[in-house]
RNA sequence: GCCGACUUGGCGCAAUUGGUAGCGCACCGCUCUUGUAAAGCGGGGGUUACGGGUUCGAGUCCCGUAGUCGGCUCCA
């Protein structure tokens, strides 16, 4: 019998399967005719046949499924009320979630991954066996989870299901060496042949609940998280990045280098910047000011309250009320009955700063000549985020926008767009992050809540795409993503450690401009509709300083770091000489002092490199005579004998390059 | 909002089966002061998140509230 594997003919025996094509050990199963099938699988004639290897994506998520599975005996053994929802493999890892009497807690968990590498000893087959829908039922009757899933089949359950697929129903069966069946489960597969391949590079890492098919009606379930990889050295890897991503938390360097709190007092999600985090907030902030100055913007200010019809007009309290703190209720006056004597106001703390700047284009009429009209402001706006959503500064319930809104002639709208992509883009490299990719988010065919006509929504998502496809960046599509007014384009930026954060977004809006009638009286004499353009390019200032705060790991370049220069004598006789040099840098505008505490010189380098201070100045007998000091950076690396000048200028170089050392 | 875990001086942590809070860093004072990540001695500081309860006795057990953390849902 011929098959093509690998792309070259290749003669196979009938009944031939995986295991007889490949002897390399790391192929854990198939790609047949472009689906993934298991080694057992028993190959046709003129098939085309290519190994996964357990290392490719592919393999990666076979394995982590299998390793899923064994997490589900071991939970079956171990708890026999546990009943199975889903367990698919996810970045990274897997999870499995259970309907259990109690919720699980550490110590299950410990026993659980026992189970589980006695199991991986035992040597379980993982066997697939074809079933009809009825048998699946009947071997699954007393898992009502898995009942559903059939009944649903995976046109309701959605694409990438696990459990069930277009055709027809598969179980997984664990099967001892003494060809008993261990334990078994409603699967699509494929899976590793053997539990011997999931190894000991595996790890359950947490339990939480999650509500049933991601539904917040539903039932909530215990979900076990775990990590699975080919080899222990890989998950030892991985568990290291999870501890480095934990070292650069930007709650914990906030409390360790001062930069910011949460005080219980005020609330939470309700930040407080502290002296240095104040000064890197500052710079951020000037920094941002001046390069918005240059490239054309107004600069607005605006209330943080307002009467409640303004949030009628702009929709806010139709749509997003219950994302709004509650109204302040104002002036409202009753009689001794109960009466209303005098009707009272209420007010809204804003969630968002459009209406206003849409006011300030309202104030008087605008002709096309002022047009591209952009207002920006520092805007801060108050949202009242579900407490079980707050995170550090990335998600509060106070925070401060870098707001900006583009009133545009339709012509314009191309070319505008194009600056503002690119004037984002270069200022969040100015900032430190380089490594981009785009989303684009379009409406979703057919859906009523997208409002405007078709012919704008198609021209404009085109122009978007067009704009986004000349940056030159990887354009990743997200259809049905678009914000009900308009369809956005978001900036993603990756960190130093490779974990993407949305930035900035580009949103357009075809709502706001007509429910607030906004005109300007073209050439023609005519009035006619702007539109505009919602861009937030930091996306908070809050969120945006932790995600820098964490890219940096707490080092942040000279030009930003609160203090910027610490003098360390060696002896107290040579801290003039430091302050000397001291007051001339200060006299520059750098942030410094000099140390005469009495620590000694050690101490004092070891305090100043854990708060992050990138130039450590040092100075001796030695550099007092030769009009010298010595650098001493961050990482380690010192510098000695550098002459006052140069030193001078190294430091404020580095500043005004905005580099970092 | 939901589920679970957690909450002890500014920070990081201790405190047998319930027996009446301790350590390091930081802080304050004193002594010492020469070359690249912690000098020595002494001192002050906690109603154990808050409110109830059980008990002769609660940091430890129970209930409630708040907050934090991990997820789920949400993120205009």
């Amino acid at each position: 019998m011929e098959i093509e594997l690998a792309g070259k003919t290749h003669q196979v025996s009938e009944g031939a399967t995986g295991f007889d094509l490949f002897e390399d050990r790391s192929v854990i199963a198939l790609l047949v005719n472009g689906e993934q099938k298991d080694l057992a699988y028993a190959l046709q004639q003129g098939d085309s046949v290519e190994g996964i290897s357990i290392d490719s994506d592919a393999g990666l998520s076979i394995l982590r499924h299998s390793t899923a599975h064994l997490l589900a005996q071991a939970v079956q053994e171990l708890f026999d009320e546990a009943k199975l929802g889903i367990g698919p493999p996810i970045q990274d890892g897997f999870y499995y979630d259970f309907d259990v009497p109690e919720p699980f807690n550490p110590e299950d968990l410990k026993r659980l991954e026992k189970r589980m590498k006695e199991l991986v000893g035992k040597s379980q087959k993982f066997v697939r066996v074809e079933v009809s829908d009825d048998e699946a039922k009947k071997r699954l009757a007393h898992e009502p989870y898995k009942l559903e899933l059939i009944g649903l089949k995976s046109a309701d359950v959605g694409e990438g299901s696990v459990e069930v697929g277009a055709g027809g129903l598969s179980i997984y069966e664990n099967v001892n060496p003494d060809g008993s069946v261990a334990w078994f489960d409603l699967c699509r597969g494929p899976h590793v042949p053997n539990s011997r391949m999931i190894g000991k590079g595996f790890a359950l890492t947490r339990v939480a609940a999650a509500y049933w098919r991601g539904n917040e009606n539903n039932k909530q379930l215990q979900r076990i998280y775990g990590t699975a990889w080919p080899t222990v050295e890989a998950k030892e890897a991985y568990l290291e990045r999870l501890q480095e991503a934990q070292r650069r938390d930007h709650r914990k360097l906030g409390a360790e280098l001062d930069l910011f709190s949460f005080p219980d007092e005020i609330g939470s999600g309700l930040a407080v910047f502290h002296p240095k985090g104040g000064v890197i907030r500052r710079v951020m902030e000037d920094y941002s000011r001046q390069r918005h100055e240059e490239a054309g913007y107004e600069f607005v200010y605006s209330p943080h309250i307002t009467k409640s019809n303004l949030f009628e007009t702009s929709g806010h309290l139709q749509w997003y009320s219950e994302g709004m703190f509650p109204a302040l209720k104002l002036d409202a006056e009753l009689d001794a009955d109960g009466k209303v004597k005098k009707q009272g106001q209420d007010y809204y703390l804003k969630p968002m700063n459009c209406p206003f700047h849409i006011l300030i284009f309202k104030s008087r009429s605008r002709s096309y000549r002022e047009l591209p009209l952009r207002m920006f402001e520092f805007g801060s706006v108050y949202r009242y985020e579900k407490s079980g959503v707050l995170h550090g500064l990335t998600r509060v319930r106070g925070m401060t926008q870098d707001d900006a809104h583009l009133f545009v002639t339709p012509e314009q709208l191309e070319s505008e767009l194009t600056s503002v992509l690119n004037f984002v883009l270069d200022l969040l490299r100015d900032y430190g992050l380089d490594d981009f990719y785009l989303e684009l988010s379009t409406k979703e065919e057919g859906n009523p809540k997208f409002v405007g006509d078709d012919a704008i929504w198609t021209s404009a998502t085109a122009t978007l795409e067009k704009v986004a496809k000349a940056s030159g960046l990887e354009l990743v599509p997200d259809p049905g993503g678009a914000a009900f007014y308009g369809p956005k384009i978001s900036v993603q930026a990756r960190d130093a450690i490779g974990r993407t954060w949305q930035m900035s977004t580009i949103q357009l809006d075809f709502n706001l401009p007509d429910r607030f009638d906004l005109e300007y009286v073209a050439s023609d004499g005519e009035r006619h509709r702007p539109i505009m353009i919602h861009r937030a390019l930091f996306g908070s200032i809050e969120r945006f300083f932790g995600v820098l705060t964490e890219h940096y790991a707490g080092h942040f370049p000279p030009w930003l770091a609160p203090v910027q220069v610490v003098g360390i004598p060696v002896a107290d006789d040579f801290a003039e000489y430091l302050e000397d040099l001291m007051a001339e840098l200060k006299a520059s505008g750098v942030r410094g002092f000099v140390d005469r505490s009495d620590s000694r010189m050690q101490k004092k380098i070891r305090d100043h490199t854990l708060d992050r201070v990138p130039f450590l100045l040092l100075a001796g007998e030695r550099d007092a005579g030769a009009k010298t000091v010595s650098f001493r950076y961050r990482s380690g690396e010192q510098v000695n004998d550098v002459g006052l000048e140069e030193a001078k200028k190294i430091i404020l170089d580095a500043i005004s390059e905005r580099r970092q050392v």
